[in-house]
DNA sequence: TATGAATGAGACTTCATTCAT
DNA sequence: AATGAATGAAGTCTCATTCAT
């Protein structure tokens, strides 16, 4: 049975990080994972029930993280408007940061099949929460417009972000990625207030 | 080498349109396309250089028309707000009236590979063009914020847009879709327009 | 049913070893074949039963002319030695005077199934009749030794022709093929001689 | 990658040999070769490249034990003569002796394509320097005219034997191929010797 | 006679997964 | 726990041949 633990469980999620970015979904065979982890092709499988489950748990041990840290973070700040910004900036930041990781979510990841989608956006969940909360306070606070339905402008938002990654990554991280947040902060926060 | 015009073209793209949408991309077979489009698996071959042209073409094909029908009403609006809701509008209900096409377009066409994801990106070129005339006339008379750069905004509001619909489809279309629009193009607008 | 007349019938003939000798024979399809003797692919069905009917006929034509252009040379002469020079100078003057036929008869035509090889062995049979009369005389006159296996000597002298050619051509005619005529039929000549 | 060792690896070599000379390299599907070596299709591809690969190994396998039988035994005779006749002897016997490799060799072979004939070539090199060995020697010790193109002979003689044998495959094995050694020698003996 | 669009059978190869060691 | 050789299902594409016009 998979074990969620262990230091080849670790190894291969990394190895499979590497490998997908380097050669794309498609061309990254289980032995080429197993291959740059340093493992048996069989050992995979006492780690994880099959390739997908790889996938899944990659996206779930890197996301996990990638979501506590920004709510972490978030929780040390007073104001409304910089807490907006922190998710942003630490969104952008943690990609920057890993430029593998920002291919395998934003391109590779997406070209698995729907089952695979499905359980991302799952994981997905506890970042659009941190999304909500953010939007609830400032409506509670008199900032942002209460009018706003919840559900579409957490999608406004997250879209918005993901697709400016997303655009990071198809140019090649030619350029940096974290001072845009600036702009995207002032672009939703404005989004986001009262009609005046 | 393949024809690109022709009866039997327009029904194998119709045919890959349902089957893809039906199967999933990775369990449309080329035999299945053919059977439902009533023409041998060879005939296929006639049209299109391979699996990968079908999808391609069948995006360039009906994205064409898109972003067709998107400028040629816009341009019959004179006000830059009303502008930005033709485009949003139009964006949904456009997908709103082809479920399958939604489907293919929103989450199977980006199950492919790099490769057609650029040729992709080459088509939405000119649905990105249209929003940055939009953004820059709004900038023009007075209307939208001039700090705004137009190649980060751009990607603010197609990703906004893009996730909502991604969202609808996810969910099975089990909401309308159009009614959207109004609560995109306040967020959007307000988001676009000069600080006060 | 095949028609073996025409001008397109020979048209459809020169087409074969012309692409034939340029793309070899796996990759020489009817319709490539069709559009270089200018017909439609359905033509060719029309002078020819088949693809491989196209082949034999091929062979057939061009060696039918080949054998008999050596029988009448041959018959000018009085010397069996001299019959044999000719024989051998003409089996390599003709193949010289065309490099696509020879490619085509050396290598390409070889690489077809076994029943068209046991087709083209049919046609050979005149060449091989050839071989034998000129042992034959050579033994009546006295020149050959009697004691001479007809049925295997033929076999030698065909096949060292035979090869010799082939190399020629596998090397890509770099070298002038008819002045060897002499080396082998002293190499020949001797061979068939008395034993002293 | 493909492992040019291991008991399957001789089976799949075998196996192909058998089915090849059965059916016909045309009608040789994978499928068919991996059931006849009991081994899955999968695994021919651990061993061989493609199936071409297959063949190229196959023929290298088979034919680099024959030349080296040839040689060993060659050298263990003093006489030119002799030499000459160990090698058509062999060359014959060691064909007889294996039906279907014969088959495979004198025409399945060469129905395959130009890079495999190349392939082919330089394994027949090795040959072909034996024939060489012979004349030169004969040379050497007065025996044979040195007046001879070494280049030229050689095609000669191998020509000659390789038709014997063609024609005994084609003739379905129905009569004895060793014993025409002593013909095809006497026949060689004399083109090689000195003009008197 | 001639056309050429349409047909559809057929095979090589990949790769996730297993299991004997 | 770990290995890695072996498995075998599954799908794209080619091309000789046909037949309605």
């Amino acid at each position: 049975m998979a074990k969620k633990r262990g230091v080849k469980y670790d190894k291969i999620i990394d190895a499979a990080v590497k490998v997908i970015a380097k050669n794309g979904y498609h061309h990254s065979q289980v032995s080429k994972i197993a291959k740059e982890a340093g493992v048996a092709d069989g050992t995979i499988y006492l780690y994880f029930k099959n390739k997908e489950d790889i996938l899944i748990s990659l996206f779930e041990e890197k996301m996990g993280s990638f979501v506590g840290h920004i709510k972490e973070t978030m929780e040390k700040e007073e104001s409304t408007k910089q807490k907006l910004f922190i998710l942003i900036e630490m969104h952008l930041k943690q990609l920057e940061k890993d430029h593998d990781l920002a291919l395998v979510t934003q391109l590779e990841l997406r070209q698995s099949n729907i089952s695979i989608r499905l359980r991302v956006n799952e994981v997905l969940k506890g970042y659009l929460k941190l999304i909500d909360s953010v939007i609830l306070e400032g409506q509670e606070n008199g900032l942002f417009d209460t009018d706003l339905d919840v559900r579409i402008v957490r999608q406004l938002i997250f879209g918005a972000i993901d697709e400016v990654v997303t655009n990071w990554v198809m140019k090649d991280h030619r350029y940096e990625l974290a001072p845009l947040a600036a702009s995207i902060h002032a672009f939703l926060l404005k989004g986001l207030a009262k009609a005046t």
